[in-house]
DNA sequence: CGGTACATGTAAAAGGTTACATGATTTC
DNA sequence: GAAATCATGTAACCTTTTACATGTACCG
């Protein structure tokens, strides 16, 4: 569902596009907020044109297919946006490193935690960097605040096991 | 794979347990880092004993088996905790509508905020009751921080919202 | 004319969810 | 003896990843 939601998002939020371009953006702007691959995003833009909530205009140059959304697709993306729940579904294997942390001893604890902390500096970088003119300026938000959070925990974290 | 380290640190850390065991921990303890259900579960200690990795004990009261992790899967835990690059393959729901956003207007973006913030206050209030002994305070930590920068991105966003 | 970026796809496998199914023990 | 909890499983389906496969246009 979310795909079909990011997909329909993308569409309506720069307009038409092909699966290619709708692919860059999922490395790009997207990448902080959802992942997905050409081999996901092709199959579901059939299937979505099949639902008819966008539909699949000429092909162009490289036998190029331009998407567009439909008025159907509009009304799902935004029954989407305003209805659905916040399910809080978290699937988190930094998480899952520091849940297991008191398995390790002081060394390779302390080693552990410097390593996420540089994962979450090297996210930090690329959000800094990234200059998103209004679409996607809340999400940037967002993951500056958490990865910033991140950063503290790392850091508090460093300081406790070094106590000991 | 994150399941299995999953499993072998629950093992690792409160002992030899039942499925269903690893199951309610995955409910209670372990849902704000990483969730799978029962169906999941049982089908991977299959796989996990076939490798080696636990050992399944005799058979209890109701069919009850016990699983206890071997010095193999002690192994593989521990060489995941100190080798694992903290990959960021982020897949947030809330990121998403944060994303989208800008696509409602005034009034439906206010209140896909209030909803999300509510959110972030549920699992607030439950990670705030969670007196874990040791095993799990540093996950629980790292899940406060998170979800206050949540809260405070909400905050922020819905006085941006409403200054417009 | 060679390399890069554009552009699309399929198939197999792995990971995860939902629905169905069964039976034993304990508690009231 | 009815209900709740304990305890395990399978099957179908959906989502995601990885590997394979192909061909076009543009730039130097």
């Amino acid at each position: 569902m979310s795909l079909r939601i990011a997909l329909l998002g993308l569409l309506s939020g720069v307009g038409p596009a092909s699966g290619y371009d709708l692919a860059k953006k999922f490395e790009h702007s997207l990448n902080h907020v959802w992942q997905a691959g050409h081999t996901q995003i092709y199959p579901e833009l059939v299937k979505m044109a099949a639902d008819g909530l966008v539909s699949a205009e000429s092909e162009g140059p490289r036998g190029r297919k331009l998407y567009t959304i439909t008025p159907a697709g509009a009304q799902e993306l935004h029954t989407w946006l305003v209805e659905h729940p916040p399910v809080a579904t978290v699937r988190n294997e930094v998480a899952l490193q520091a849940f297991l942390l008191p398995l390790l001893g002081k060394d390779d604890a302390i080693a552990a935690v410097e390593r996420i902390r540089d994962g979450y500096q090297a996210r930090l970088a690329v959000l800094e960097c990234l200059t998103e003119p209004g679409f996607g300026k809340y999400a940037r938000a967002l993951g500056l605040r958490q990865v910033r959070s991140g950063i503290e925990w790392a850091d508090e974290t460093l300081a406790d096991l070094k106590r000991d």
